[in-house]
DNA sequence: CAAATTGGTTTTTATTTGAAACCAATTATT
DNA sequence: AATAATTGGTTTCAAATAAAAACCAATTTG
C-alpha cells in the first residue's frame, strides 16, 4: 500500500455525510439564510423589515424563515397578545452562530475589501469600541492551516484505516 | 425621534451591500463552495476526486472551481509539465477560510449531532491529538452574543446618524 | 494495444428562485 | 368613523440555476 492509497482509505465516505460542515450547509448553505441571520444580529426582527433590508422575495423569505425555525435556529413568536403578527428571534443555537458570522466578517475584511476600512465593525455592546483581537484561536494562538488537519473520529475506525494510519 | 426610528436610521443601507458577510456570501453562499473547500482541507485536489467525494454534478463542480479561482480562493495549476491535467490548491485567502470552516464545525458539533461524538475532529498536524479550546475569542474570552453588536464604520457617518446615536 | 480513468463540455430535464398579483388583518390618517 | 397604508403572508407564473446524461479528447493502467 502506498501513501496515496492510504490517504483515500483513511477518510471514510460516511464521515463526509455526518460532518458538521455538511449538516450546517444543508441548513444555511444558500444565498439568503446567513444574510437573514446577519440582519437579525443587526436588530431586525419583523418580516417586512427583513424583506426591505435584504431585497429578498417574500415567498423565499417565508420559506427560509420556516426552515430556520424548523431547525430551531430562530423562533417565531407573537409580538403581543392582541395581534396575530409575529417577530423572529434567534434561539440559543441561533445566537451561537455569531462565531460563524464573525469568522466570515474577519475573512471578508481581510480579503474582499480592497484595502478599505471594514464597513461593519464588531463593537463592544457597552463601550461601542471595536473589538480587537477577535479570532479563532488554538490555545490563545490564532489557528493556522499548517497547525491542524481534519481527522475522522473514533466512530469510523476500521481495520483498513488503522492499517493505513501508519503510512501518514 | 424615538428609539425605534433612531435604530433604523443608524444602519445605513449601503453598509448592507459593502458588508463582508454579504460579499463573502456572494462568493461562497451556495450549496457546494464550502463543501469543496472542506474537501480541499481533507486533502482532495483533483477534479475527479472532488466529484466522487462530494457527489456533485461535473458541470456544477466545473463552474464552482472556476468561480473560486476567479476570486483567488483556489488556484488551478498543472500537475506536472508533461500532462495537461490540473490540481486545485487553496491560495492564502483560501487557507484563511479555515477559521470559517472551524466555526461551522464547532457550531454543528454543538447543535446538530444529537449528543453523538463529533464525526470529524480538528487535530494537531503533528501529534494528531484533538485541538481543544478552539474558539472565536475576544481577548482570550469566548465571544458571546451579548458582548457585542454590529455597528457601521466611520465611512457611513451622517448628520442623522450622529443625531440618532445618542438615543441608543 | 485495449480498457479504464481523467477532465472536462454540451444538451436536456428538473428544481429553485424571483416577480407580481392577490388577500386578510392591522395600523395610521383625515 | 371611514379611508388609506402597511404588515404578513400565499399563490401563480416566468426566469434562472442545478442536476443528469451523453459525449469526447487526453492520459494512464492492465
Amino acid at each position: 500500500m502506498n501513501a496515496k492509497t492510504a490517504a483515500k482509505l483513511s477518510i471514510p465516505m460516511q464521515m463526509r455525510e455526518d460532518c458538521s460542515i455538511k449538516k450546517s450547509m444543508d441548513i444555511i448553505g444558500d444565498r439568503w439564510s446567513v444574510l437573514i441571520l446577519r440582519e437579525m444580529f443587526l436588530g431586525t426582527n419583523r418580516f417586512a423589515d427583513f424583506q426591505r433590508n435584504l431585497g429578498i422575495a417574500k415567498n423565499i423569505l417565508s420559506a427560509r424563515l420556516q426552515k430556520l425555525e424548523e431547525h430551531r435556529i430562530i423562533e417565531k413568536r407573537p409580538i403581543n397578545a392582541e395581534t396575530s403578527w409575529n417577530e423572529y428571534l434567534p434561539t440559543e443555537a441561533g445566537e451561537d452562530l455569531l462565531t460563524v458570522l464573525c469568522a466570515l466578517i474577519q475573512w471578508g475584511d481581510r480579503w474582499l475589501q480592497d484595502d478599505k476600512a471594514p464597513p461593519m465593525l464588531v463593537v463592544d455592546r457597552q463601550s461601542r469600541k471595536p473589538i480587537d483581537g477577535l479570532m479563532v484561536t488554538r490555545k490563545k494562538r490564532p489557528l493556522k492551516r499548517e497547525d491542524i488537519r481534519f481527522w475522522p473520529s473514533a466512530r469510523y475506525k476500521t481495520f483498513e484505516q488503522q492499517e493505513a494510519e501508519q503510512y501518514l
